[in-house]
DNA sequence: CGCTGTCAAGAGCAGTGCTCTCGAATGTGT
DNA sequence: ACACATTCGAGAGCACTGCTCTTGACAGCG
């Protein structure tokens, strides 16, 4: 069985290790400058290789991108989690939507390609693995912690909420389980909802939607967040 | 002067009209079938052409592809026109939310990968010129018309809503005059945070961001526009 | 020390967008 | 009706892409 992985701990290991970073370093640069459409011979050249060289590390362009999506998806989420670890009174749940809401959309215009990468439209003929649902709930998973908190404090009503109806409600019940909030549906689905404006306005700031019409970008967000934080039922 | 645009009434310019109009069918075809990665020669090769004389109707493929998205833009607008107008009761202004919204949806659906050209991330590459700029406030103009209903009979009071502070303020009031709707921008800026939230929705289920989570997507769409109708004020 | 696994390099294939040139067809003006 | 100008399709060719396969060299391990 030859072209295996070498053992964990070998010298070899590290260095192929260390390779591969350096490729995912690489590669990112030139999806921060050039977006999606990543060459994999450019990659090579700047790393003073030969392109096939690039395919002892990576089987195909498309596992490259797929391993700077889940790097994504990870940065992204320990953005939201320190942002809302950040918040010292864990009890102001209004300030902590806040923080996170702020802190992705930072780090998105920080990074709009790789934004792009995971909230733009797939790409074509590569389809997202399963590998990447993990990191990607992370975000979820903290607003889901802020709902959490809140409901807990009594502060969230489902009084005004139109009912879930079955199924759907069962399943807005699993996925409440799953991240983590023990929260009755209709209040996960405000946060749902909460969470889709939330993406969608940032998903609309870098795709051009709102060029040459909305200047004032700081305000318009956080006019937004503020009023789906009313929406939630936050305080 | 070579290379020039045939006079208008000519029967060159006809057939003219419609090779291009063929090409851009043939072109909309691959790109439903394979996405945005739309290759000039796959086209040229379907219509029994070599590719160099494509280049005679379209500068560059991203010409071509700019044409679909208007042709898309345009498509979407209309399916959102025709629903408004298919309601034949105008005062109801939550039933004509609902058509639009479902319309726009049902559009999106249908064609996935128009949808993912003119909401998804821009084209590696790839400036959306100014032409398309008139195409796509279609459907904004149509959500906008309701809402400018609504306030007119008199259902929606600027009371709940934060006041919108310049200059955002006067952004938003520029924005309603260019539409066409006559509304104070605390009641301009529920629209625009109800539009963001259904195009939010939209490309979450479209891109794979409720995959395995939700699968009563019209219950869920459904829920999600009924949630924004009454936090718009519509009833 | 020698074997074996790992590696980079190079050539090559099929595909891409795009340019340029060259005949052929076609409409227009005299 | 004829000749000119214009428009067109075809073909070759350039630079680029992802990817495969072979070859030869290096280096870690037993």
């Amino acid at each position: 069985m030859t072209e295996k992985t070498p053992a964990a701990g070998s010298i070899r290991a590290r260095v192929r290790a260390e390779m591969i970073d350096e490729i995912k370093n690489v590669a990112r640069r030139h999806v921060a400058n050039e977006g999606a459409a990543l060459s994999l011979r450019a990659v090579s050249r700047d790393m003073g290789m030969v392109s096939s060289a690039l395919y002892r590390y990576f089987p195909s362009r498309d596992e490259l991108l797929t391993a700077l999506i889940i790097d994504a998806y990870d940065s992204m989420g320990e953005a939201a989690e320190t942002a809302d670890a950040n918040v010292s009174n864990r009890s102001d749940v209004l300030a902590r939507w806040h923080a996170v809401a702020n802190a992705l959309r930072a780090w998105s215009l920080a990074q709009p390609h790789e934004y792009a990468l995971i909230y733009g439209s797939p790409v074509p003929g590569y389809a997202a693995p399963r590998d990447t649902v993990g990191p990607a709930t992370r975000p979820v998973v903290v607003l889901g912690a802020i709902l959490a908190d809140a409901y807990e404090a009594g502060m969230l009503t489902e009084a005004g909420s139109p009912p879930v109806r079955n199924p759907l409600r069962r399943e807005i019940a699993v996925l409440s389980v799953h991240i983590g909030a023990k929260i009755p549906p209709s209040i996960m689905a405000r946060g749902m909802i909460a969470w889709t404006e939330l993406f969608g306005a940032i998903s609309f700031e870098l795709f051009g939607r709102i060029d040459n019409t909305i200047d004032e970008r700081d305000d318009w967000f956080h006019y937004q967040t503020r009023a789906m934080a009313t929406f939630i039922g936050l305080r």
